[in-house]
DNA sequence: CCGAGTTCGTGAATGTGTGCACAAGCGCGT
DNA sequence: ACGCGCTTGTGCACACATTCACGAACTCGG
């Protein structure tokens, strides 16, 4: 209990190991143990990879048994950082800015808004999802009074870059970044982005390919993003 | 130019070409070849990868020169199947159904909101990005007069999978899922889920990471999804 | 206490993705 | 016409990810 392995996670296991989290808090509070086939169904994913996802963090099932729900999520909170919250700044008060600072899903799964900024004198003042929107002058302060350690590019695209110097600037070191733009940080910072538009394009492209029937295979179905019944 | 060799194009190939084709929509006019190496510092990837990348698509380069940008953008389009648009219906005018109704970003990326759904009588009516939210009874008709193939699941997620058999049961075959929630969908569909708060997590996976130095290696800068100067 | 049935943990095989390194091809200047 | 410098396209080696298959370890009933 005391020693961590602590060895290396894979990345691809990393980006699994929040949805087994929130599969297994949703569960049933009268199911106390689960076996990863059952996950993996709940999960639409294969058994053994949750076995060996599930492996990586130690051996915290029991053969002829499976896993005990609580200790497996205290387990996989413990992994992903989630013993304690993380609190998150957004910059850009905007459609998208707005929605996610109104949105309950985060401060559930251990994100509260910390803060949001803008620029707009017309939006700065104003109180959303519990926050009041400030300058972007006032940035550094938040993230250092509030510990601020994670921040959400929302702004236009021609804003982010800036906001992304901001936000390292002042001692963000995980960015999150909706605009469709490239961020340049230093290497030890952290940068995902979510490119919504870049999501249907994905489809399309699968789209298309499904109404003109290859030569060779008619539908090559996708096992690797889809789901399936 | 006619025939087409309508080769197998990797999954990791196509997540990266909308941003390719992003960057190369945004290039400067008068920029008419571009290396290798010039784009794959603009979209943060490694030269080799780039032209692995284009490969795929065919032979569209020219050695000592480089790609003609306005062609490539055809070819990339074409591959993406962005020769004519997709329309998409989104179901669920709520936070971020509106957010997404009203991002430009999407007609001019191929993606015009074809039509807007949802339960709720206070939201019927009311008019979001320049199209009407219907009632979720319209869905089916919306689907086959605009010949929707693409739907948008933004509703919370215990309507996430009604949502689903609705949009399938309409004809719809590629769905994007907002709600965290695995959607069961017959093989033929393809579905592509983002979830915010897993985005965090890993984040917040890797912030933990930093703060406890392990043993061995102090900075394991992840290449993989990190865009770095 | 034993045997049947269950489920984990993981070695090994296979599949997929990445990046180096270099030959082949092109343009340009002389 | 030719050589030189540049850039593509790709073979190859390596790294990473997925899946299978099976021994090990557990439960339970008799
Ligand atoms: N709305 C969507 O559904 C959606 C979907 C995909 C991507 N995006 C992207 O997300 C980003 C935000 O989209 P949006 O629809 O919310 O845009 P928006 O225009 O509604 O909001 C942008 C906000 O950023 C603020 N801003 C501008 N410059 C700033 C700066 N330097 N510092 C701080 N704030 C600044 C603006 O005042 C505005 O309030 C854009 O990059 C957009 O491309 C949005
Ligand atoms: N808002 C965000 O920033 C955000 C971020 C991440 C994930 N999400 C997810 O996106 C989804 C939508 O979030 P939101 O903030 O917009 O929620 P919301 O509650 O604001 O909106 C949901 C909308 O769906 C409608 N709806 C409910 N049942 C429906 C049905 N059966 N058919 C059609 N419409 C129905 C509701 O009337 C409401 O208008 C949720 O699943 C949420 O978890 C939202």
């Amino acid at each position: 209990m005391s020693d961590r392995p602590r060895r290396r996670i894979p990345e691809a296991t990393v980006e699994r190991l929040p949805e087994y989290l929130r599969i297994l808090s949703e569960l049933d509070d009268d199911l106390d143990h689960i076996s990863s086939e059952q996950l993996a169904d709940l999960a639409g994913v294969n058994a053994a990879k949750v076995r060996k996802d599930l492996s990586y963090l130690g051996s915290y099932g029991t053969r002829g048994v499976g896993y005990e729900v609580a200790y497996l999520v205290f387990q996989v909170r413990r992994e992903l950082g989630l013993t304690h919250d993380w609190p998150v700044i957004i910059v850009g008060a905007g459609n998208l800015g707005q929605a996610l600072a109104n949105y309950a899903g985060f401060v559930d799964r251990g994100f509260p808004v910390a803060g949001i900024v803008d620029v707009d004198p017309a939006k700065i003042g104003s109180v959303i999802g519990g926050v009041r929107v400030r300058h972007v002058d006032e940035l550094a302060t938040l993230v250092r009074s509030r510990k601020v350690s994670i921040g959400v590019v929302a702004t236009p695209p021609g804003a982010a870059q800036d906001a992304a110097d901001l936000l390292v600037g002042a001692g963000v070191t995980s960015i999150l970044n909706f605009a469709p733009t490239v961020l340049s940080v230093p290497r030890d910072v952290s940068v995902r982005k979510v490119d919504l538009a870049v999501e249907l394009q994905i489809l399309g492209f699968h789209e298309q390919r499904r109404s003109v029937p290859s030569l060779s295979i008619v539908l090559d179905a996708d096992s690797s993003r889809t789901a399936s019944a």
